[in-house]
DNA sequence: AAGTGGTCTAGACCACTCT
DNA sequence: GAGTGGTCTAGACCACTTG
């Protein structure tokens, strides 16, 4: 490949060799420049060039997707990760830096860097962007049902699955001040949630993310959502106790996990008459 | 104050003082510990402590505001802003990675740092959510009306105006293959937008907010939505050409300008059979 | 007091654009 | 080649949290 050493490809990250462990010197004579650049590569072939801190970022997602630290822990601190990687403290703080921006990371001063989690947070649903007219956010759920099905096509092709797949359905109701404002359809791959009961959905306090999370290792970190209005046929009607034909705000979303994986599709019909949806544009 | 000189100030930014213009000598002996932070106040009375970069952004921003430099046009280099402020490159580069993010500043590597556009950029309408079900986006506009007229209450509250300022009022259909998607209802404040008229806003090509940019030196820099759904009345269903009471997407608008001042409220109806709104959940 | 993230600086070199 | 932003390093000190 290359006359000069390198600690990290100048394509894709070396996913193992975590260079140089406590005890060997600090990199001398080869700092200003990193070892990533001096490879001076990046002409023809490939992706073409990504910088250390990248790699550096695709290092902590692998160690997050593999379970090393888990939602709501801390992960070791930025010198340490420096020294596990080899590299500055400057160049982890940019590769978490990014991770923080996309709510992969949280950082806290003084106390750590830790895995974000839908659970135990201030705000609640982290995904959920209904607001009401007035007032504050206070929902209950009511668990409607849940059960296994072999995947409709339509479906599977959203999740990445063959038809005929195994599958979860799940139907719930928010309810707000006992009158039910949201009703939900939930669809997850069979294989990844072994073990999904009624009575473990209800169980759990707190959103489902947080459960799956808990309970299953998956973690949401991204989703797409697609909106649009129709008229409720009888059967939402009846759940919502609306008329039938009123406006109801369709909301389908597709929520992705580490590796742009996607593992969840949802249809929320929401009742929009003292609630909104709420959308910040930058 | 304090025993120690400051450039900056600890809570507030310094509004004028471009501190060490050319010639002097960089902070010598200072180096390290920064002036801003040799202060070491943070202590009761105030904001309690703003950074440097945070300071120096919020310096950047007023010259943004005050016209310095337009939409679209460069702003110096890192090393000049450095200089004039008398800060290091990296507190410059700290404060406009932030102003980046917030899509304030465009950065192009080798050419320079710009002032973010609505007009001529890639994605015409930067704020519009729409999305076509199949087929790339393309739409035409048709404007229907431009008046002037004295702000009712609900309007002139949602933009700090007083009931019965001057205000100016458009209406507007967005059509895809000559079929009606969005009818917007504007408002604007008249003071900002004199000699916005019906010609006006039919010449120019492009999104209105470059109109707005390029001629009364408006920027929007971010937006609020509040979305509902709604059944048609008589007017929106002949202009939509839907059936009366057909359910459509209400999408209403707040938008800002540099610190975060309400210039624009906005009520689009979007008729979403083949079209759709999109978001993207972090 | 020790450990964490947060800020600031200075300097080096790389990647990209334009002349 | 000169100028711009992009990456990486090293070191200092500040702010915050915990023992």
């Amino acid at each position: 490949m290359s006359a000069v050493p390198s600690r990290f490809s100048t394509t894709k990250a070396a996913t193992e060799r975590e260079v140089r462990g406590a005890g060997g010197a600090a990199n001398p004579g080869n700092q200003g420049a990193s070892a990533g650049q001096a490879v001076g590569l990046s002409h023809a072939g490939g992706p073409s060039f990504s910088p250390l801190y990248r790699q550096i970022k695709d290092l902590i997602t692998a160690s997050l997707q593999g379970g090393e630290w888990k939602a709501g822990e801390a992960i070791p601190s930025e010198l340490d990760l420096a020294a596990r990687f080899g590299v500055s403290q400057g160049t982890v703080r940019k590769a978490v830096d990014e991770m923080a921006a996309e709510n992969l990371l949280v950082r806290r001063q003084g106390k750590g860097t830790f895995v974000a989690t839908h659970a135990e947070q201030k705000v609640q649903y982290r995904f959920l962007r209904l607001m009401p007219d007035e007032g504050s956010q206070s929902l209950e759920r009511q668990l409607l049902d849940c059960k296994r099905l072999r995947a409709p096509a339509a479906i599977a092709k959203q999740l990445q699955l063959r038809a005929g797949d195994q599958m979860v359905e799940v139907r719930r109701l928010l309810k707000a001040q006992g009158r039910p404002v949201v009703l939900d359809d939930i669809w997850l791959p069979g294989n990844l949630f072994k073990g999904l009961t009624t009575e473990r959905l209800n169980q759990y306090r707190g959103p489902f993310y947080g459960l799956f999370e808990a309970e299953f290792g998956v973690h949401m970190i991204r989703a797409q959502e697609k909106i649009r209005a129709l008229a409720a046929d009888a059967e939402a009607a009846a759940l919502l106790q609306v008329p039938l034909g009123a406006p109801l705000l369709s909301v389908e979303r597709l929520s992705f996990t580490y590796g742009d994986k996607p593992v969840e599709l949802r249809r929320g019909l929401y009742h929009t008459e003292s609630h909104f949806y709420r959308n910040e544009l930058n």
